[in-house]
DNA sequence: TCTGGGGTCCTAGGACCC
DNA sequence: TCTGGGGTCCTAGGACCC
């Protein structure tokens, strides 16, 4: 017979809020917010946060106001320190099973299949085993299939269950019970569109969803959705992901701090995207033979609005940084127009493909030793003495487009200049 | 003044072929 | 005058996740 799957579900409270709690240990108490890139919204708020409602995603300047009342810590994101928190967190869980999923920068799920142990009392380990060395607080959900894990984890965030922060769902008669209380909404993979759906049939809860006919959901949220039927039924469908596969596309964007207006000043903002997507797409080892750039103004301001693409099929694949560099600027000469005030631009790599050094290429266009000893050497020098340290002349001295980054805390794990000291 | 960024999966529908 | 139908491949767009 086959063994029941166990899956535990650990993802961090809070989770870049309680970073920066970290090294900050006298705002405990307090309310905190960490805002997203160019400190635009609210991304993650301590409970003392959202006690006073700030909802995820408020922009901020709608919510300056309160938290100016109310004293609330405001940081914008500084992902150096979140990235070295989130690995620290995850090697930590590594030791407590050999199969483990990074799902996100602040969750896990890990498989506990023939561990022969008190469920609960396992995820009280790992909970207090990441507080102690990491000064992260975690939730623990557990459970035969993935999204009753899920489940579990973000009932062990409220209500009873909160002060022990680990719930594992074992009797059937508690799991109906749960489920009966459960929104359909908050169900892992249950956006809002299909919510909306369910609800026009009368699923309200995780238990009508469970108990509907498994080929009328098939019809209404295509197979995703029946694979979550079988899944609150008990029945694992949806298998840990051991390694992460090399990406399909890579992405790199961003808001401008301010209006933008000149071709050449997008240009380096381009240069620089292409310069982080490339190293990532070098970082797999693979190559690209599309690259897109896109462009547009602000859609929230009451000004002209434009939005415009252009894509280049690379005869060959490359991960160059100055042959894309040099692609993404013919894009950009045909889809800029003056006269706009730009306010994000960005670029996709697609079409990636690994690169195995055997093709050669009739015309000689592929990328050769010397290019790729050169971007070698650029990635190594990066890596070691920081992003940026050595760079194309393109991407630019100034950067006055550069997002806004006012409240950052220091890198306390990353840079030696930003060590806690104790005196 | 000020509204994030990066990614995947699935499906419908068009193009094309026989 | 008759005006098919099935298959594959590809892409755009929707929906979802954190």
């Amino acid at each position: 017979m086959k063994q029941k799957e166990v899956f535990a579900l650990v993802d961090c409270n809070s989770f870049y809020c309680s970073c920066e709690r970290v090294f900050q240990p006298q705002y405990n108490k307090r309310p905190i917010i960490v805002l997203s890139n160019n400190d635009g919204c609210a991304v993650a708020r301590t409970d003392e946060a959202k006690a006073l409602g700030i909802e995820m995603g408020a922009p901020y300047f709608k919510i300056k106001d309160i938290c100016k009342k109310n004293n609330v810590l405001v940081f914008s994101s500084n992902y150096t320190l979140y990235g070295d928190m989130s690995r620290r967190v995850m090697t930590l869980l590594s030791e407590f099973t050999p199969e483990l999923e990074v799902y996100s920068i602040d969750e896990a799920f890990l498989s506990l299949k023939g561990f022969n142990r008190n469920l609960t009392d396992y995820g009280i380990e790992i909970k207090s085993t990441i507080k102690q060395q990491t000064g992260i607080p975690v939730s623990v959900g557990l459970a035969s299939t993935k999204v009753l894990a899920k489940m579990a984890n973000k009932m062990a965030k409220k209500g009873a269950f909160k002060s022990v922060g680990v719930l594992s769902l074992e009797s059937e008669s508690q799991i109906d019970e749960l489920l009966g209380q459960f929104p359909v909404e908050d169900l892992w993979g249950i956006g809002r569109k299909s919510a909306e759906k369910l609800k026009s049939l009368n699923i309200r809860t995780a238990r009508h969803l469970r108990d509907a006919n498994e080929l009328m959901i098939q019809k209404v949220l295509t197979i995703q959705g029946r694979r979550i039927v079988k899944e609150l039924k008990g029945e694992s469908c949806i298998d840990l992901q051991l390694s992460d596969p090399d990406k399909k596309q890579i992405i790199s964007s961003r808001s401008f701090g301010r209006s933008v207006l000149s071709l050449h000043e997008i240009q380096e903002s381009v240069a620089n995207h292409i310069s982080t997507a490339a190293e990532k797409l070098r970082r797999q080892n693979s190559l690209c033979k599309t690259l897109m750039v896109f462009i547009h103004t602000n859609r929230f301001k009451n000004t002209p609005q434009y939005y415009n693409s252009g894509i280049i099929n690379l005869t060959t694949g490359t991960s160059i940084t100055n042959k894309l560099i040099k692609s993404s600027f013919q894009i950009l000469d045909s889809i800029y127009k003056e006269g706009f005030e730009y306010k994000k631009c960005g670029v996709m790599l697609a079409d990636l493909y690994p690169q195995t050094h055997s093709q050669t290429d009739l015309f000689g266009l592929h990328d050769t030793t010397n290019e790729e000893l050169q971007m070698e050497v650029l990635d190594k020098i990066n890596l070691y003495h920081g992003k940026g340290t050595l760079k194309f002349a393109a991407c630019g001295v100034n950067q006055f487009w550069k997002m806004l980054s006012e409240m950052k805390s220091p890198c306390y794990t990353t840079r030696w200049s930003d060590l806690l000291s104790i005196r």
